[in-house]
DNA sequence: GATGAATGAGGATTCATTCAT
DNA sequence: TATGAATGAATCCTCATTCAT
């Protein structure tokens, strides 16, 4: 008698919306997109989506935040609740971490941020605090607990947690721009983590 | 004697309208820019715009190139004529470089690339070869030059010149997207070459 | 209570709006039309206008092979399943035919071909091919049946169909020109008839 | 000392314009023409188009008059002056001249006055009180004289000069709409002309 | 709830005309 | 005079948003 399907589809519609719609504008950007786009990506009609989105400023909102609650946290509970050694996890969860950056959505948010943000500052803030403000909160404890356990030196570094994720930045707007022409993102990344440790590290390594 | 209505001023026009473009489009964006607001801050009517460039997007072109023509080569020269020592060029000129970057228009162009670039893939591929690639290749020379001096050990570094570029990367988009939150740009890139040359650096200078 | 501020009527939009446009362009030719005054005219938004004919030349297009369609076949088919001796039928159905040329929208479409063909020669062809061609296929064909049944001669006039119908281009012409300065086009068209039968009638009439 | 070349030019500024722009006209129409087209054809600047034509509507009503006034009495001096027996004359000068309008700058003005005249009243006035009217009249005068030198006999043709010019009309506008489907308007015309001959003369030739 | 037909403000572009030089 | 740089009204067309069905 009821229509299970159809209700199941009707709480999804708002998910399926705002993926349709971070395709859309991960493809051509905010400007170029057009809302009829969005609408048949998604498979429901115009109309619709204004059910859902009262305007395409709300939908943009809506899809940058859905990417951001998506991935937020996903490092942060490693940061504070892993085991392994400092340089252990540089080199292992944090470098897989910033490796994968470049070719997630972040990356488009990134883009998208970069484009609107001017228009949206509240949307900058809400990546800001979301993200961004967490996430090197999370490295500059992960560097100063290095520093209490010993194994890492006191340096700039402890005030300048972007150091670490610089290549992981650049490899993103590289692969944006660039995308023809190659970069070995994750040799970047290992030889950067290379010379960071390199640097931060207490005991030399080097002969 | 009322004021003539407008200037025949044909050989500065197009300067002034490309600037007046550059601080529209900075400001907005490509496709947020209308046209008449571009007019109007070079004090010039719709009509002119178009009698010198044939529509939007060849001022936008104009623009880019304007932008890169006056930078490239600004380095470049540098690298290959100097006669410091690789370290000395690296924390001096190079560093001053890097430093300059984030509040320079190079870094309106970045933006603009981003958002416009998957439409204008010649505009990009003018980008990559009159800057990046240029750019990229006195790097690499000069890290070359500096391993035949014996200054610097074979390293990763001289595949990934990018490496060296990276802070200056994440200081740029950091200052496009989070202009209120203040990020010492300069200690940034101070620590990132201070890092880099302990790891290439032959002579090991730590204790 | 109030009216509603539009109707759905996506079936009779097209025809409401190609005769709008008919009637527009009748009125000043094509280039001095207006998108705008055709909307008005099918009181319908200028938007709409667009979501039926992607440009206004597609609209123009549309107008002329919705007259033509409607008139195609007219005479055609009565030339060939009449019963009625080949005079008779000149001086009935033929004289009428033509009479009524020169005041029906086949008239407009004349003149607007005659400006805006150059620039549509598709348009040209697809009208050649309807209407012209067909219609003087049709008058040939007469013509042979009335030598076959030896009401008619041979003459030039069997490889010049067009002879039949020149009065009533120049009514047409004049009509559109000198609409103030009368023409008696009937009496110039019976007249014409007239000349014509004297001319390719086996039995002489004439004492 | 004095420039004649330079004076010369400038008696002949006027015409020189006129014809360049019946060319464009012939080509484009009034409305596609644009004055900067026609300057460039003059070999003249926008500006001095001006001094001479203070609209681009002067312009064309120029054009149309100096068109005219070329051929205006051509025919009519001929028609009142000849010593040729009517049916010669109708063969030779005549038909010559009928058959010579389909390629001639007059089927341009006529081309010009179907767009453009309903903005233009005026100017089919000019048009109909110095080439239409006294053509006609001419026709009307050598139909009468016919008959009272016995050649013609009395029919409503005395009344419909029009009728004569039918061919030609047809070949005008034939030659203007389906230029590369050939029609051979000598043949209409001559064929034409046999008929009218045997229509309106008193003795009979036919067996 | 859904749909997509209908709306209309807004923007790029053209081109007749003016006017500083 | 003669030029063509400069103007801006006018026009086509797009697309976010609304609303009858």
């Amino acid at each position: 008698m009821s229509e299970p399907r159809y209700r199941r589809r009707k709480e999804e519609r708002p998910q399926e919306i705002t993926d349709a719609a971070f395709a859309v504008f991960a493809e051509k950007g905010y400007a170029a997109t057009r809302v009829q786009e969005v609408a048949k990506r998604a498979g429901v009609s115009k109309g619709l989506m204004y059910l859902y989105f009262k305007t395409k400023e709300e939908l943009f909102k809506a899809v940058i935040k859905s990417v951001v609650i998506r991935r937020v946290d996903a490092l942060v509970d490693v940061v504070e609740n892993t085991d392994l050694s400092s340089e252990e996890f540089l080199r292992g969860p944090m470098a897989e971490f910033m490796k994968r950056i470049p070719g997630s959505p972040v990356a488009v948010v990134i883009r998208l941020l970069l484009s609107e943000g001017p228009r949206h500052p509240d949307l900058v803030d809400y990546y800001w605090e979301n993200v961004v403000s967490k996430g090197l909160g999370a490295i500059s404890r992960f560097v100063e607990r290095g520093i209490e356990r010993g194994e890492f030196r006191k340096s700039a570094v402890s005030d300048l947690p972007q150091i670490l994720l610089a290549p992981m930045m650049l490899s993103t707007v590289w692969n944006m721009l660039f995308a023809k022409r190659r970069l070995d993102s994750d040799k970047l990344i290992d030889t950067h983590v290379d010379m960071l440790l390199d640097y931060i590290r207490t005991e030399t390594v080097r002969p």
